[in-house]
DNA sequence: CTGTTAGCGCATTCAT
DNA sequence: ATGAATGCGCTAACAG
């Protein structure tokens, strides 16, 4: 006595036997039309649906194929925390508009190393990868290079042999400081990103930057430093305090409290991301300054609410949405435009900067 | 003479071969490390990376298991516009929460139904899908329907048979009228998202309201009204405004200007989301009117930003992130949990409120 | 603990 | 314009 296991399901043998056709037959009504007689190809597809055929299954076509019209998009942080992040959302929407151009759908891979067991960037049936700000020295790097799939990498540029898009985050940090330095500014301050990924909340010593493995952050400090030294100012009197900008919890705003608090009071505030900007200017409220006549404050990557925000956000811009677009276009296109790009910043005056007292 | 062709991909046959053992046992070595010694996994292992093995194939692993550790997300609007709206971003943020813990992957999957090829949803290799707020009549929907994997509705209890996660959208819009009609506020405008999807920006009579396709902005639309008339006001008087809050073009600032500047003005707003409300706080400050003594303002959503802009918005309370959490554990869990849930919302009383003069 | 057998469902030659 | 045969690469039964 049999039961029925699996609810078998029906494929295209049996919409070949139900129509009186071919494999080949009902596998060309779906895929090739031209490869049949309109008439038959109704028939076909008229059988088909009667004895309730979903169509070709999407597995089977795509180890038939080798191709699987997705691209696998690899966070360095957890996915949870990219949807926090702005800068993250506005790349997303860069790369899915490109996506929806080219009816690709985009997978999000949670990079899940803990134990012993296949990752999802092993098993994830994709056509491509596009790996985010990831640390170079990043496990999940290394297993999506293993897939020997092709690959852009966005926001790090070190990675041989794989295409990538990126600004130069030094010159454009470099650009910041330097604009309040002309405004006279001497007092400065740093609220930098997390140069590693342990959480820490506090100031920065040498010793944590040697163990740094989050590159922009990295490249941004030195680029403030440039704009000090070339002015002459001593870089050992500016407090540098780090930040992880997408905790849910308000660190940020915390962190800048406590630095508008010591003395003397910094004038001029560099963050290394317009979240943690923003946080500064709450901070300043909080604290009655005003802004910018009693501190300046310069961001960095131009996120939509930088415009929105009372004061505006003086800040670097950076084309967030087109890098999406850029490196999408990479992965999809014309594998002979396989070439890394550099996109431009532009520093972006707006209220939150004047001159210092 | 023979070329290399597709430089063909090495597989478990040749790890088998070169380390002198079964199919399976490599099979397992990479899936069942309690099916062999460990010994005899290690030289497995070891001489799978020495011929460049790259791990079993996902493709052809999946054909064969019938599973894909994907869930797959399709989105009413395109998914360049999802990105552009806190609320779709919250929940993506609870929906990606759960596939890291449940080591899932999330397929974004873009709906382009123009032509006749095979679209996404019919290709896409995934476990189940969640269609996130979509037009009931939809074709994207039948197709998701047509594959015949579990299904979760958000917001969007209409569907026969699929189990749903959503808020009592009519009873949380009554609240929110309810609110500034305790006020005293008795000129009331409402300004309510898309009905439709054509773009369209401007005043809504009752023609259109029959054409409507998108339930949530109807069944706000008749909470403020059950309000309205619990209060014996006349709806006729009161101004509704549709725009579609995710349009870059900043309608809704448009939009809420030139309904400030009718006569009567308007005491009361009530916006169908935060985005529109947002707007709307920012056009009253450029028409001098003060929040809220000379306007209040009611949004819904309780987006994050509303609780951080001055004036702090007033809003209606729904668990964004949450819903994205239960749809996607309802999904990935126990089958036998699988039904619908019905969150609760809230008033949020905040700064943008205040009695009528 | 290991190996043999048997498909998963399809797209693609090649022949008719 | 159509059909028969082949194998994509793998894992799950089962038998040793």
């Amino acid at each position: 006595m049999k039961h029925d296991k699996t609810p078998k399901s029906i494929t295209l043998w049996d919409v070949a036997k139900a129509a009186g056709v071919s494999r080949t037959t009902v596998s060309n009504a779906f895929n090739r039309p031209d490869q049949l007689s309109e008439e038959l190809r109704d028939r076909v597809l008229t059988v088909a649906k009667e004895i309730g055929y979903l169509g070709p299954n999407p597995m089977a076509r795509m180890l038939r194929t080798g191709r699987t019209g997705v691209i696998g998009l690899v966070f360095s942080e957890s996915l949870q925390y990219a949807f926090n992040d702005p800068v993250a959302i506005a790349f997303l929407q860069g790369v899915s508009r490109v996506c929806e151009q080219a009816k690709a759908s985009l997978m999000l891979i949670p990079t899940h190393l803990n134990d012993a067991a296949p990752t999802a960037i092993q098993q994830a049936a994709v056509d491509g990868f596009i790996i985010y700000s990831m640390p170079d020295n990043s496990e999940a790097v290394a297993q999506v290079l293993a897939r020997k799939l092709p690959v852009v990498a966005v926001d790090q540029p070190s990675l041989k042999g794989v295409p990538s898009v990126y600004i130069d985050d030094r010159l454009a940090a470099r650009k910041a400081a330097a604009h309040l330095i002309s405004l006279n500014h001497k007092q400065l301050a740093i609220i930098a990103m997390d140069f590693l990924s342990d959480s820490y909340v506090g100031p920065v010593d040498i010793q944590r930057l040697k163990y740094a493995t989050f590159q922009i952050p990295l490249q941004r400090l030195k680029g403030y430093k440039d704009a000090i030294q070339e002015a002459s100012l001593d870089p050992s009197k500016i407090a540098i305090v780090e930040c992880p900008p997408r905790n849910s919890e308000d660190d940020g705003f915390e962190v800048a409290l406590s630095l508008l608090q010591q003395h003397p009071r910094p004038t001029g505030i560099l963050a290394m991301c317009d979240v943690l900007a923003i946080s500064a200017i709450r901070a300043a409220a909080r604290l009655n300054l005003a802004v910018p006549q009693d501190l300046s404050i310069v961001g960095f990557d131009d996120i939509p609410l930088a415009s929105q925000i009372k004061p505006s956000l003086t800040t670097i811009q950076q084309p967030l949405i087109e890098k999406g677009v850029i490196a999408a276009s990479i992965l999809l296109g014309n594998p002979s435009r396989k070439m890394s790009k550099v996109l431009e910043t532009k520093l972006m005056v707006r209220e939150s900067s004047g001159p210092a007292f």
